[in-house]
DNA sequence: CTTTTGCTCAACCAATCGGTTGAACAAGGA
DNA sequence: TCCTTGTTCAACCGATTGGTTGAGCAAAAG
C-alpha cells in the first residue's frame, strides 16, 4: 500500500463492501459481529476491511466489554474532498477560459491551416 | 477490478502517480510522453495508467497525428463528491444529534449502569 | 520506400489484495 | 472454574496491480 494518508483514504474506499460500511456507520456504530450479518463473508474478512477504513482514518474502535464498536470518523473526508474540488475548479477554469478564447478569437486568425480540402470557416 | 463506476474511480485515484497526472492534466492537456517525461517509469506504464484513468471516466483521448493527447473529463469527480457528501453529512448530523441528546439528559435517568467504580459523567 | 516518432499490446514478475480456515485471546456468564 | 461470545492473528490461496522488456503498428519525416 502506498504510504500516504490520501491513497490510504482513496484505495481504503474503491472496495464497494468497505463504501457500505461506511454507509451503515454513518447512521450509527456497529460492532464487527453486526457489521458483518448483512455480507456473505466470514467475521474476519470484515475484521480486515475494518483495519483498512481504520488505517485510512476513517474508523476509529473503542472497548465495550469483548466488543469493540466502530465508529466513523467524517473529519478524514474533508481530505478528499479537498483535493478534488481543487483540481476540478481548476479544470472547470481552464475549460471557461478556453471558451473566452474560442469567443474572442478574431477573424483574421485562422488556426486551421489550409488543407487539401480548403475547408475554413 | 470491481465493475462499478465508483470503485473504478476511488481506486483510480489510489495512486500518486495517476493523482498527479490528473493535477497536471488540470492545468492541460498532454501526450504520453510529456505525462511521462517526469515519472522515473517506462512509457509503457504511463500508458496503463492512462488506461486506468480512462476505465475510470477521467480522462478522454483524442487523434493529433501519432500522438494521443489526454484530456482531464472534470464531471466524474461529482460522482465521488456526492457519495462523499451524503454521507459525511449523515455523520455530522449524527454527531449534532447526539450532542443533542446529551444536552436534554434528564437528571434522574443515569445511562450507565453503576459499576465498581462508580463513575459517571 | 525506409526510418523515426508516438504509442499500445503481450508476456512475464514480484507484491499486494480479498478471501479462506484454524488457532488464539480477552472478557462476561454459567 | 469452565464455557461462550466477540474479535484478532497467522498462514495460506488465487486474482489483481504496477512494473518490466520486447515486439508491433500507425503516421509523419527523410
Amino acid at each position: 500500500m502506498a504510504a500516504d494518508a490520501l491513497s490510504r483514504v482513496f484505495s481504503a474506499l474503491a472496495d464497494p463492501t468497505r463504501r457500505d460500511m461506511v454507509a451503515r456507520l454513518a447512521v450509527a456504530d456497529a460492532t464487527v459481529n453486526q457489521l458483518a450479518e448483512p455480507y456473505d463473508v466470514t467475521v474476519q474478512a470484515v475484521s480486515k476491511h475494518l483495519k483498512v477504513l481504520q488505517d485510512a482514518g476513517l474508523v476509529s474502535r473503542s472497548r465495550d466489554a469483548q466488543r469493540r464498536p466502530v465508529h466513523l470518523e467524517a473529519e478524514v473526508f474533508d481530505l478528499m474532498t479537498k483535493w478534488i474540488e481543487r483540481y476540478r475548479r481548476q479544470a472547470e477554469e481552464r475549460y471557461r477560459r478556453l471558451d473566452d478564447v474560442l469567443r474572442s478569437m478574431p477573424d483574421d486568425v485562422d488556426p486551421i491551416p489550409p488543407t487539401s480540402t480548403g475547408v475554413s470557416r
